[in-house]
DNA sequence: ACATTGACCTGAGAGC
DNA sequence: TGCTCTCAGGTCAATG
């Protein structure tokens, strides 16, 4: 599930494998990944060209060439990369195949086909086309600027943290963690969070997606203290025992600790 | 204009 | 055994 954190490893790991080297063949073994649903075209611009740069925002990786449009990865839900020699067999669910010129290559991989691959003319039009808010880790994403986001909002605090539009890189799983560790629940409306709730949750989602990042989005490095390992059918609140409790939001589950986290 | 719901997609697991 | 149902979850179109 590519929230923030796991995108932003998927860009370091981008990094150190892919930036700098000379593509010389792409494959396109599922057409359906690519978004505008142009193969040739997608091919057309990386053939003889090399990737240079990349930035992420929120779920979004932005790679950019020596010429041409940017490159844009979207996860879905399972996507990942590969990065190997070209002998080696993709796997099952390899989408995309971007061959090097030094006999390696980068495979775009995801079962469930959620994920998308498509072309930008550059990071910020795409993103205002999409109306995708402030990165959540953006530094110039103050509290005042958080505050006035969602002001005149009127949903429960998950759904509005994790709309796109609102702040980009919050996805179901990292936002019941924010909510765990900020002490609310889930459904209370933002309209009614006073100003010391807003300030626990615009610091604990710094906290925690920042956090995420430094045990690289690996949730069995995450302290013991934090909800998401414990976030399963079974599972007890870290901090008190208490059976953990589900609440279905805009179709999506998530956990909270019914002791800790009061409507 | 805003908020909410369901479809998309695939495999795992449960229930009959 | 084998079918059907539900679930996971990010987006986006459609509905409220």
């Amino acid at each position: 599930m590519p929230e923030l954190p796991d995108v932003e490893m998927q860009k370091r790991y981008f990094d150190r494998t892919s930036l700098d080297r000379s593509i010389v063949r792409i494959d396109i073994l599922e057409p359906r990944i690519l978004k505008g649903g142009d193969p040739e075209r997608m091919k057309g611009t990386l053939r003889g060209n090399r990737f240079r740069s990349t930035c992420r925002h929120g779920k979004y990786l932005f790679a950019g060439l020596d010429r041409g449009p940017w490159i844009v990865f979207h996860f879905g839900m399972d996507g990942y990369f590969v990065y190997a020699p070209e002998e080696t067999t993709p796997e099952g669910n390899a989408r995309v195949l971007i061959q090097f010129g030094n006999d390696h290559r980068l495979s775009y991989n995801s079962w469930r086909m959620l994920g998308r691959i498509g072309l930008a003319e550059g990071p910020a039009d795409y993103l205002n086309e999409l109306g995708i808010g402030p990165d959540a880790l953006d530094p110039e994403l103050d509290f005042t600027r958080f505050r006035e986001i969602l002001t005149g909002k009127k949903s429960p605090v998950k759904p509005v943290i994790m709309d796109q539009h609102n702040l980009a890189g919050i996805g179901n799983v990292y936002a019941d963690e924010i909510l765990f560790q900020a002490r609310i629940h889930p459904i209370t409306d933002v309209s009614t969070l006073e100003a010391d709730r807003l300030k626990a949750l615009y610091t604990s989602i710094r906290k925690v997606l920042r956090s995420a990042i430094g045990y690289s989005a690996d949730v069995g490095r995450f302290p013991k203290r934090y909800l998401l390992p414990h976030r399963h059918p079974e599972g007890r609140c870290p901090i008190c025992g208490t059976m953990l409790q589900t609440v279905k939001l805009s179709g999506r589950t998530g956990y909270y600790c019914p002791k800790d986290q009061k409507p």
